[in-house]
DNA sequence: CTGATTGCAAATTCTTTGCACCATC
DNA sequence: GATGGTGCAAAGAATTTGCAATCAG
């Protein structure tokens, strides 16, 4: 499993899972699939979107994309499309932060949650068997089948409880 | 414990505390510390807010509220503003879901997770202590500072479930 | 009285949509 | 050459904000 653990189902990485597909073949598949077209827009997106393993919202992408006027220019428009049938293909998973749609890389991923670093906004991504054995428990005495679940830890990040430290100390001296 | 459990720590009712002061004497306070005012925008938002346990979002609270020129009319300005007091104060508590900011009553209520159904939109509320030991693993493990977190378990409720089997059965017959 | 609060309307922010033109199958 | 796709600008939805009038302490 992953170097450090606890008990035998919490682990501290989220490691790429072997997939035969790439996310470019898959959504071919996908657009195949239902009679939509192979763009170049929609192809140099997700090839973006893909391109690092890293949580982000509409404006984060759009904003590291070329410019209107450049070459592979996609309209803002064009961007909140593909985010929606990347989601639609299995692609990515979206969720509500801080008021924002945040996108995450479904595809490729093992199911995973959340820590979140209210500090310096950083998403830190953590797995657990037992989180999920617990959801199943609580979903049965319900009577509830369960479809997805998400799960956001928020607080202070360690990077960020050390350099509130370090600025307290030199504040003393 | 509640009628049913699973183990000893998975509660399928979400209870109300006993508190000392009653939500609006809480905001009370809460408003006098911070040398702010009781006026009846804010009275009448408050008693409106804890007249029910339910989740609920700024339209839907706007929606039973009393039109404009109508008696204890409020703004949607104020009752914006209001609900994030509110939030400030502990008594409330808001989340996105489905890009709506609902709010949830914190002040006399346990800490609770929920389970939302995606065909009626219905929130469901669990409660559990194995959860929050997995949360405070995962943060430890991080060396992570918890300060919150949220759980949410998508599906289809009981109810749901059991209106889709009749259907189908009217269907084949 | 003085500063906080309110209502109103305008402004924001994020996202979606209508439509004419363009491109893939 | 049909149909789906794109860019553009305008429309929406949900909040927030500036400001003058009003009100609580």
């Amino acid at each position: 499993m992953s170097d450090e653990t606890l008990g035998d189902s919490v682990t501290t990485k989220v490691e790429p899972l072997q997939v035969s597909l790439s996310p470019q073949e898959r959504f071919s598949e996908y657009l195949q699939s239902r009679g939509l077209r192979q763009t170049n827009q929609r192809k140099f997106l997700i090839d973006q979107v893909f391109s690092q393993h890293d949580h982000f919202d509409a404006e984060e992408l759009i904003e590291r994309l070329p410019r209107r006027g450049e070459q592979n220019y996609v309209s803002t428009a064009t961007v909140y499309r593909t985010l929606r049938e990347c989601v639609d293909a299995g692609l990515l998973n979206c969720f509500q932060l801080d008021g924002r749609t945040v996108y995450d890389h479904d595809y490729g991923y093992p199911q995973h949650d959340h820590l979140y670093c209210t500090r310096c906004r950083k998403l830190l991504e953590f797995q657990s068997d037992e989180l999920i054995a617990i959801r199943d428990s609580v979903a049965a005495l319900h009577g509830f089948r369960v479809e997805s679940h998400r799960m956001i830890i928020q607080g202070i990040c360690r990077e960020c409880s050390r350099s509130r430290r370090k600025k307290r100390k030199q504040d003393l001296v």
